[in-house]
DNA sequence: AGAATTTGACCGCT
DNA sequence: AGCGGTCAAATTCT
């Protein structure tokens, strides 16, 4: 396939996205624009990953081994999201650290996927709180879900905007859907 | 009671 | 040596 073309046609959209939360600064709005926008850029590093490196990781090396000698993942494909919320992906998240990061203001907290120890989906995030006021967060998403996700997505009937966040998300994560609630420190996200 | 979070320690990398 | 990522025991939550 053209991948160059798919790119450029995603930089099109991002830039009149971008022209369009210029444009109308309304809180409501703005929120929603801002995941649009944080989607293209993601789909566009997915593919410039794959045009750029193809061969390169192919899954990850092994990470794990108990205490002593275990491996630091490095070099993993990964993907950054910043939003002006906390907002829930759509996967269940456990939360296995938080560190104070040099010359950061806020820490940053180290999530793995729920399922991790039944599927042993490699899938982790680090997010971050990168400015005060307004709030941002800088999510950065590392390795691949490869575990069933057995959540639901809740839908709920007061909620006009679901459809919408639901197909940028599929386009964003390649599947599942999103649950748009309130995110909870991390921990489960359930209906 | 089981699951999730917190937090200090450990370890690899630079 | 210092930083950042992960582990795992202790603690908290449901």
């Amino acid at each position: 396939m053209d991948t160059n073309k798919i790119i450029q046609q995603l930089v099109q959209g991002r830039e009149l996205t971008n022209k369009l939360r210029d444009a109308q600064f309304h809180d409501s709005g703005e929120d929603l624009v801002i995941r649009i926008c944080n989607t293209f850029s993601n789909t566009l590093s997915i593919l410039r990953n794959c045009n750029g490196r193809k061969s390169q990781d192919s899954g990850d090396s092994s990470l794990k081994d108990p205490r002593g000698s275990y491996k630091r993942r490095k070099c993993v494909a990964s993907r950054t999201n910043i939003s002006s919320a906390l907002t829930d992906d759509g996967y269940a998240w456990r939360k296995y650290g938080q560190k104070q990061i040099l010359n950061a203001n806020h820490p940053r907290s180290y999530y793995r996927c729920t399922h991790k120890t039944e599927q042993g989906c490699q899938a982790t995030k680090q997010v971050q709180k990168i400015q005060d006021d307004p709030p941002k967060y800088e999510t950065i998403y590392s390795g691949h879900h490869t575990c069933k996700n057995t959540l639901n997505p809740c839908h709920h009937s007061t909620s006009n905007h679901s459809s919408l966040l639901i197909s940028f998300s599929l386009e964003q994560e390649g599947k599942q859907n999103y649950k748009p609630i309130t995110y909870n420190n991390g921990s489960d996200y359930l209906c």
